[in-house]
DNA sequence: AGTAGCAGCGTATACGTTTACAATTGATTG
DNA sequence: CAATCAATTGTAAACGTATACGCTGCTACT
């Protein structure tokens, strides 16, 4: 049953195979007598559409691609759900890359790119491995593209974008810390390839240089993005000769490995260790004690993340440049206290 | 440059477009020297074949469809991973859908599959929404599926299949917790339309049994797999009149949330209340007790469950049936004591 | 030297759909 | 009743690729 073509059904309709198109694509263009003969027919024979063929002629799949560093990570793939819901709501399947936090190559970047079949593209947080690349992917197939998460950098201001101000979120986390007291804050972020980390570095060094506050070598740690990272970074943090009192991190999984380790050092949360943590994934508020973090609205980004692609694919090209900043908020619970020393 | 076609190459390396299609797909079957000629044009003109008519032509997109109950859960992810990794190694994209935990309409579900223009599908944890629905697709289309971590129903067991022995594992779980000199245990499972957690219910009652140990009634309750459904499920749980000593929860994400409402009614885990989980995702060793649960090679099953589907895709019909089953283990942490009373 | 065999390449067709354009129908009006 | 026009339907071409088949020319063997 699955080779019935359209001619099939004309032929069983008594029509032309253009007229049984028509009805399925422009009901209004045909009469309702001989809709309801096609629609007989279609109902017989079991016939729908071949996707493959659609595609082809169309020039259109009605699928995106969503690049991002990794599907494990609760807070992208709260960007995911909202993207989700708004393909759904416009007809469209997602089809999943993962740069396994950036670490692919150029060249299966290249061949993704290349290969696809898909009518645009959503990068969260996956920026940084596209760069150049990403502009002649643009020339070659004008393929839209809406970048998500991440502040542009400038090479590729002309994409549009949605984000939280990072720097500002940054800021206002480690504001937080200087107010209720601590003067030695520490910072793990993720690996330097990625630009979202960096711009919450910039913001954490902002609000430092601003308070006045010098932050000591090695006070700045890479954590990988991930618990196993952090743990290690806090590790070095726990044996720097000049300790913090608090540790600000680029993500909550990266604070959920901190509090981890620290707590595996016989050290107390937030007694002896202040934490601030990014993202709000929905294990921040059942972690002990729970985490004071920065909530984005990740599934709200998904989603316009995605209308913005659709606009865009559907319009040829819908108004890029102008980022879409949507709002951040802190979120404060329990592991931050005041510095005991 | 996005619309140079076969032909365009062919004109300019003066051949015809049947001989550059041969230098692309069947290099052998050309002399050198026109092949290199083919070469040139290919470069030159920047050409790379429309995916889209290939995919027409062939029959075959090689992409596949991943439907799943939630990307929002780390297990289902650490099989997205796994699958990941796999579908890049034979060369596949991969689609990802999901049921919100089987809430979604058998229409839904239906134009899920007619609109597909996938290779072949996987279903992980995710039979029960299709049932005669899968049945009828698959005479429809005749697409290969392949499913992951659920026993297969009966009315399905033709269909190949890899996960653990989940009515044995839960066994193992209920047995541990009964070895530790619990009687009174109790289990906080997913909806009834999981088979998944069905079996593992299967397995826990049997446990039960065997033990001599009753199960009163409102000790099984629907966490609804969820953190947050599963606050709500162990609330009940706590005010029963018959209090259980330790809660045999389905997945880490409800042992995640039953952890935090008994931490946050003032009770300790596992002084006053033992718990164990299913998955071992990676929160569950951070989790404060670390949790004990049962260990699922996720990423094993991911990759197994993607070739599997490959061989069916590539031979027409890889052998079906016979269930591949994967070895769990039990992980000790702490979250299981003696209990007190 | 003649012929069989074969490698290499070109011709032409097919895949299933959409759509511009032509043709037909039916209705309306002078 | 003829003529005009609009609405509906049919015809045919096109999208870009893969490939069956046939043709050419070369090699090798008798």
């Amino acid at each position: 049953m699955s080779d019935v073509s359209i001619k099939e059904v004309a032929r069983l309709a008594d029509v032309s195979i253009a007229t049984v198109s028509r009805c399925i694509n422009n009901p209004e263009k045909v009469t309702e007598k001989t809709r309801l003969k096609v629609q007989d027919a279609i109902c017989q024979t079991g016939y729908s559409p071949n996707t493959l063929a659609q595609s082809f002629r169309r020039g259109r799949t009605n699928i995106v691609m969503v690049v991002l560093p990794s599907i494990g990570d609760p807070f992208f793939t709260a960007v995911m759900s909202g993207i989700h819901v708004a393909a759904r709501a416009k007809g469209y399947s997602v089809l999943i890359e993962e740069t396994e936090f950036n670490k692919m190559t150029a060249d299966e970047i290249g061949a993704m790119l290349v290969s696809n079949q898909t009518d645009g593209i959503i990068l969260v947080a996956s920026t940084s491995p596209f760069g150049n690349e990403v502009l002649s992917a643009k020339n070659n197939r004008r393929l839209p593209i809406v970048i998500g998460c991440e502040t542009v950098s400038p090479e590729l201001a002309d994409f549009p974008s949605v984000h939280i101000d990072n720097i500002a979120a940054a800021k206002e986390a480690t504001n937080y810390l200087i107010s209720q007291g601590h003067k030695r804050i520490a910072m793990v972020c993720g690996q330097s390839s990625s630009l979202l980390t960096k711009d919450r570095e910039f913001g954490y060094r902002a609000a430092m240089r601003h308070a006045e506050l010098s932050i000591e070598d090695g006070w700045v740690v890479d954590g990988d993005l991930t618990i196993a990272g952090a743990r290690k970074a806090t590790r070095n943090l726990m044996n720097h000769g000049n300790k913090p009192t608090a540790i600000f991190c680029a993500n909550d999984e990266m604070a959920i490995g901190c509090l981890h380790e620290i707590k595996s050092a016989g050290l107390q949360v937030p007694r002896d260790i202040s934490i601030v943590g990014f993202d709000d994934i929905r294990y921040a508020e059942v972690t002990d004690p729970p985490l004071t973090t920065i909530s984005q609205p990740a599934e709200e980004i998904g989603e316009r993340v995605m209308y913005r692609l659709c606009r865009q694919i559907e319009t040829g090209n819908g108004a890029a440049g102008s980022p879409e900043i949507v709002p951040h908020k802190l979120v404060i619970r329990r592991s931050v206290a005041k510095p005991a020393s």
